[in-house]
DNA sequence: CAATTGAAAACTGTTGACAGTTTTTTGATA
DNA sequence: TATCAAAAAACTGTCAACAGTTTTCAATTG
């Protein structure tokens, strides 16, 4: 006779922590913004205890900052911290689609071919949250083929700490050009080219973000 | 009158978070070893809200992991996660070596140099503690020069989880050539040779591990 | 003697309260 | 009216205690 394992029902800790992840990654709670520890465990209906150790863990995470006797902050990014944030995630990319390119299967060849034209759809419309779902799923669906946790670990905690950066997207026609050479590399099984448009794909990305900030004014980075 | 900042003393949660990932790091808490909040809270002489902070912070930050309603535990890495380690390292090295080589100062060349002979010295002498250190002050010192805070404290983090491999060391003489040839490519500022260098640095050092774990056994990863 | 059951001990998850610091408000002064 | 100082409010850091769960251990039974 099979039984279910029963789920214990989580922790408060861990919710208080999905939640302020949450009100962080869709902008409600903005970068800059305090987060007052007695106001979020009234409202969310729980003692100080649980919220506290959700900030301390996104403290940890990246997301929020903590200073001393003032409180926890949603984390703001400099110029430098965004840079430097697409250039590891550019040499994570270009390693799990390596991986992804040995490793890969026709299903999700497949999958990945359905979100790139998930994605053409929703620039059609202009449809910025649906290009920026499929867009997320696309890079998760390679981070699962490429079977490599640690990277897809440390790449979704990046991601998440620049959140904000894709609530707004810039030649995302041109994005997704790349999005198809690089699933071509990978259906090819061309470990090394997939890797390298893997890469430049995050750099042009970086590119992209750094042409959209100075609009007429010179760059510095790079 | 120029005045000091007058530092607030640590919050005790900083404390409890230092003394116990020193206690990890150092080996005295074991892998897959328990951590109980009760006594590590007498121990320090501390209530058990900022055993619990510092924890879930360690939790997050990959030394911890937390069974829920069990408690936490001194995370032990798989084989696989192990290898996955290096494989990032290897390319946040990379990165890191081509920035320095970028940035080079006669300086630092001279530190790196210097580095190297303690090394030797220590080889040489079958210190091994003194040769890690070294070892670790010349990748730090690398990631310093290097001026790139992401690729730097994703480095430290992964560095930490697998602090226990650095108890035991395999080839050192070998590793230490390599070192004396990164420094070469980064005080040549030849940025590629750098980057190659510091790559192949780490993922050699991923197959000097893995024949020291199959001792005449047949070899799986890679 | 091995296996099982039930009680006791230990431990985690959570709460509410208190102390000390920071921020805001209030009131006095120029 | 603007400035500054003092008092009040708000908030963080910390603690001790309680509830519920897990583990341990002894007693019981086959």
């Amino acid at each position: 006779m099979p039984v279910q394992p029963l789920q214990r029902p989580e922790s408060l800790s861990a919710q208080v922590h999905r939640e302020v992840e949450r009100l962080v990654l869709s902008g409600q709670l903005e970068p800059g913004s305090k987060v007052n520890e007695h106001n979020l465990a009234e409202q969310l209906g729980v003692s100080r205890g649980p919220v506290r150790e959700a900030t301390r863990a996104l403290v940890q995470a990246g997301l929020l900052v903590a200073i001393p006797a003032r409180g926890v902050f949603v984390r703001e990014l400099s110029e430098t911290e965004i840079s430097e944030n697409y250039d590891v995630r550019a040499l994570l990319t270009g390693l799990m689609c390596a991986r992804a390119a040995e490793r890969r299967t026709e299903t999700v060849i497949d999958g990945l071919n359905r979100l790139i034209i998930e994605m053409d759809e929703a620039i059609e419309q202009r449809a910025i949250v649906r290009y920026y779902k499929a867009n997320l799923a696309f890079h998760g669906l390679i981070a699962q083929i490429s079977d490599h946790a640690c990277s897809s670990r440390i790449y979704d905690d990046l991601i998440r700490e620049t959140h904000f950066l894709r609530r707004s997207l810039h030649a995302p026609a041109q994005t997704n050009e790349e999005h198809r050479a690089m699933v071509q590399a990978i259906a090819d099984g061309d470990v090394e080219r997939a890797r390298r448009l893997g890469e430049e794909h995050v750099l042009h990305g970086k590119k992209r973000w750094l042409s959209s900030l100075t609009e007429g004014a010179d760059q510095k980075n790079q």
